[in-house]
RNA sequence: GCCUUUGUAGUUAAAUGGAUAUAACUGCGGACUUCUAAGCCGUUAUUCUAGGUUCGAUUCCUAGCAGAGGCACCA
C-alpha cells in the first residue's frame, strides 16, 4: 500500500511539472491523522526554494514568505498551497483511499476505506503462519553466528542476552525467506581452559562423575584467581597450558575431554530452553591451525613486528592488531579470520554472514574485516558484525574470574519459579514445568529485546520477576486470552466471518496490517526491538478492544467479524513472538 | 590523549528530520452481578549543555559534559 501511494504521489509531482523529491510515506504518530501521511509538499518546497536566488536560509522565518522561482512551474506560496495541487491530482486515483486531507504545515494524509481493513483481515487469516513474511532474502543462504560461550566457563546472563539478540536476527532473516544457518563458535582452547583444568586438579575433580558444569565454573574461578595472585600457580598454569595444547599428558587429556563434554552438554540444555538449534558448531581448536597458516602464508599482509605477525590497521585509520603472537600462537583475530573460511567450506558457501557479539569486540572486528578484505575479499564483503550492549550487574561488570556472575540456568529457574507461583495463584490453568518455562523465557527475551540492542542493560531481578505491564507474559497473556474467548465463541455457535463488519474500523485493524512493514524494518535496521514495540502496541489495542466489545455473544451481529479479527490478532502475536523466540501458549 | 558507542518523566524504555515527544513501572483515583484482573479507564512528570544546518531537530553537524567499550601479543 505504501508503494502504491508513493507511486501515485511521484506521478502527481511529474504531472505538475515538479522535479522528483525524496519525500516519505509514513504512518502518522497520531492515528487520527490518517493511515498514511506524506510530506511531499514540504520537501518539494525546499527543492524549489534552494534553486531560487532570493533564498537566504535562516532569515526566512515563516513558510508564507516563500515565492515561486521558476515561471514554468505552478506558483505557490507555501507547502499547504502546493499540497492542495498535489491532492487534486491524487483525488480518486488510489484504490482503497477514501479521503485525502491536508493538515499541519502541509502533510497530505490518506485515509483508507472500510473495505481495505476487511480485506487485510482476510489476508491475515488466509496467510496464517506465513503472515508477516517477505522475500527480501529469498533463496539466500545466511549464516548467523551468536552466543559463543566458552566451554569450562559459566554460561551467564550475558550469554543469554547475546543469544536472544542473535536468535531474533536469525529469525528475522527466516521471515525474509533466507536459508538460515545458525552457528556457534566456542573457545575450547586457550589460557582460560588451563585456568579451569588447574582448578579442577586443585578441587579434586578427576572424572565426569565428580563434577557438573557448575563446578567447572568454580574451577575456572579458582584457577583464574590463583593465576593472578600467586606466582607459582601462574607458572604451573602456563606449563599446563602448553601441556593441554600439545596433548602430552594422558591424565590432563582425560580431564580436558571430560570437562569439554560436560560443558557442551550443559550448553545444549540451555539452547533447548531458549529455543535455539544450531546447525553447526565451530571450535577455536580447529580455527587455530587454519588461522596460523593463513597469517604465515600472507606475510605481506601480516608483517613481522617485535616478533609477532601484525596487521597494520593504522594505515586505514584503525588499530594495529597482533594476529600471531611472538610464541607463534594465533590470537582471536587470526582465529576469526580462519573461521570465515571454515564456515564457507563446511556450509558450501554462503551469501551473507552475520556475527553477533557484545560491542567490546566491535573495534577488533573492524580491523579483522579490513584484513579479511586482503586475504579473501569476496568473504569480507559478505561479512557483517552486529555489536550489542553488555549486561551489567548493579555492582558493575560481571566477572567469571571472580565468580561474580549470574548463571543463566539459575536465573531462568528463578523466573520460572515466579511464573509457577503466578499460575498457581490465578488458577486459570494447570501449572506445568513447560508452561512456567515458556513464560520465564518470554519474560527474559522480552526484557532483553525491548530496547535498542546497542544499549547496555543493568540486570534487574525484581523487574524480571514481575509480569506486569510491558512484558513477555503480557503478550502471551493476550494471546491466551484470545484463544480462550474464541473457544467460548465457538461453543456459542459463532462462526467467524468477514461480514457484516461495523462501519468504523477498530484501532486493532489499523494496527494489524502494519506488521509486515514492521518485520521488514526490524530486519533492515537489525532492530528486533521494533517487533517488540509493535506487538506491545497491538496487544494493548486488543486489550482495550476486549474491554469494550463482546465476542462470544451470539446476539451481537458483529460477533463473527470480531472473532475473525481476534483470530487475526492472535496470528499476528504468534508470528511476532516467533521472531523473538517466545512461545505463545493457548492457556496461561 | 585517540577511536567507537550511549545520554529522553523518579525508574526502564519508544519515537526512517515531522504534526500536541509515546508507553510501562512507581504514586494517587476509578469501573465491572466479569468472553482469562498477568487485564481495562483516569491522573502528575521528560529530550545532558552551548552553538549550527533546516520550513521543522530527541534525531543531522561542531564543541563540551557524563557513562560504557576499545586503543600490540586475552577473548
Amino acid at each position: 500500500m505504501e508503494a502504491v501511494i508513493r507511486t501515485a504521489v511521484a506521478e502527481a509531482l511529474a504531472t505538475l511539472g515538479l522535479p522528483p523529491s525524496d519525500f516519505v510515506i509514513e504512518h502518522p504518530g497520531d492515528i487520527s491523522h490518517g493511515d498514511y501521511a506524506c510530506n511531499v509538499a514540504m520537501v518539494s518546497m525546499r527543492a524549489q526554494a534552494v534553486e531560487g536566488t532570493e533564498y537566504t536560509g535562516k532569515k526566512i522565518s515563516t513558510l508564507d514568505t516563500f515565492t515561486p522561482r521558476t515561471p514554468t512551474r505552478p506558483g505557490f506560496k507555501n507547502p499547504r498551497e502546493l499540497a492542495v495541487l498535489i491532492k487534486e491530482k491524487l483525488e480518486g486515483q488510489i484504490e482503497y483511499v477514501e479521503k485525502i486531507e491536508i493538515a499541519g504545515p502541509g502533510f497530505i494524509n490518506f485515509y483508507f476505506t472500510r473495505d481495505f481493513f476487511v480485506a487485510e483481515t482476510n489476508r491475515i487469516i488466509n496467510l496464517g503462519e506465513n503472515w508477516g513474511r517477505n522475500d527480501s532474502w529469498a533463496d539466500k543462504k545466511v549464516v548467523v553466528e551468536y552466543t559463543d560461550p566458552n566451554p569450562f566457563k559459566e554460561f551467564h546472563i550475558g550469554h543469554l542476552f547475546t543469544n536472544a539478540v542473535g536468535e531474533s536476527i536469525a529469525r528475522l532473516f527466516m521471515m525474509a525467506g533466507a536459508d538460515v544457518r545458525r552457528v556457534c563458535y566456542q573457545g575450547d582452547v586457550g589460557l582460560h581452559v588451563a585456568h579451569a583444568i588447574w582448578g579442577m586438579q586443585k578441587l579434586g575433580m578427576t572424572s565426569e562423575s565428580d563434577f557438573t558444569a557448575k563446578d567447572l565454573g568454580r574451577a575456572y574461578a579458582t584457577g583464574a584467581t590463583a593465576y593472578k595472585e600467586n606466582e607459582s600457580a601462574k607458572t604451573e598454569i602456563t606449563v599446563l597450558n602448553k601441556v593441554i595444547y600439545e596433548r602430552s599428558d594422558e591424565r590432563v587429556n582425560a580431564l580436558y575431554d571430560a570437562g569439554r563434554r560436560v560443558s557442551l552438554a550443559y550448553f545444549e540444555t540451555i539452547y533447548k530452553l531458549v529455543g535455539t538449534e544450531f546447525s553447526e558448531y565451530f571450535f577455536e581448536s580447529e580455527a587455530a591451525g587454519v588461522g596460523k597458516e593463513l597469517v604465515l602464508n600472507n606475510p605481506e599482509i601480516f608483517p613481522l613486528s617485535d616478533g609477532a605477525h601484525i596487521f597494520e590497521g593504522e594505515k586505514y585509520g584503525l588499530h594495529t592488531r597482533v594476529f600471531l603472537n611472538k610464541l607463534g600462537l594465533p590470537t582471536y583475530e587470526a582465529k576469526e579470520l580462519a573461521l570465515a573460511k571454515l564456515k564457507n567450506d563446511r556450509l558450501g558457501g554462503y551469501d551473507h554472514s552475520v556475527i553477533s557479539t557484545a560491542n567490546e569486540i566491535s573495534e577488533y572486528f573492524k580491523v579483522l574485516k579490513k584484513a579479511m578484505g586482503f586475504v579473501y575479499p569476496e568473504l569480507a564483503a559478505k561479512t557483517e558484525h552486529i555489536g550489542h550492549g553488555m549486561v551489567k550487574l548493579a555492582t558493575g561488570k560481571m566477572s567469571s574470574r571472580t565468580g561474580d556472575v549470574i548463571s543463566a540456568i539459575d536465573f531462568i529457574a528463578d523466573v520460572a519459579q515466579s511464573a509457577h507461583d503466578k499460575i498457581t495463584e490465578t488458577g486459570m490453568t494447570i501449572a506445568s514445568p513447560e508452561l512456567s518455562n515458556d513464560i520465564a523465557i518470554g519474560a527474559i527475551k522480552y526484557a532483553t529485546l525491548r530496547g535498542s540492542i546497542l544499549q547496555d542493560s543493568v540486570f534487574d531481578k525484581e523487574r524480571a520477576l514481575s509480569f506486569e505491564g510491558d512484558s513477555g507474559p503480557y503478550l502471551q497473556y493476550t494471546h491466551a486470552r484470545i484463544c480462550s474467548v474464541l473457544d467460548k465463541a465457538r461453543a456459542a455457535g459463532i462462526v467467524p466471518s468477514l461480514t457484516p463488519a461495523p462501519t468504523e474500523p477498530y484501532l486493532i485493524e489499523k494496527t494489524l496490517y502494519r506488521f509486515e512493514e514492521v518485520v521488514q524494518a526490524a530486519l533492515d535496521d537489525r532492530a528486533p526491538h521494533k517487533v517488540v514495540g509493535y506487538l506491545t502496541e497491538l496487544a494493548g489495542a486488543f486489550n482495550t478492544f476486549y474491554a469494550h466489545e463482546k465476542m462470544a455473544d451470539a446476539t451481537d451481529k458483529f460477533a463473527p467479524y470480531k472473532c475473525l479479527l481476534a483470530q487475526a490478532v492472535a496470528t499476528t502475536l504468534k508470528n511476532g513472538l516467533f521472531i523473538l523466540a517466545i512461545k505463545a501458549p493457548e492457556r496461561l
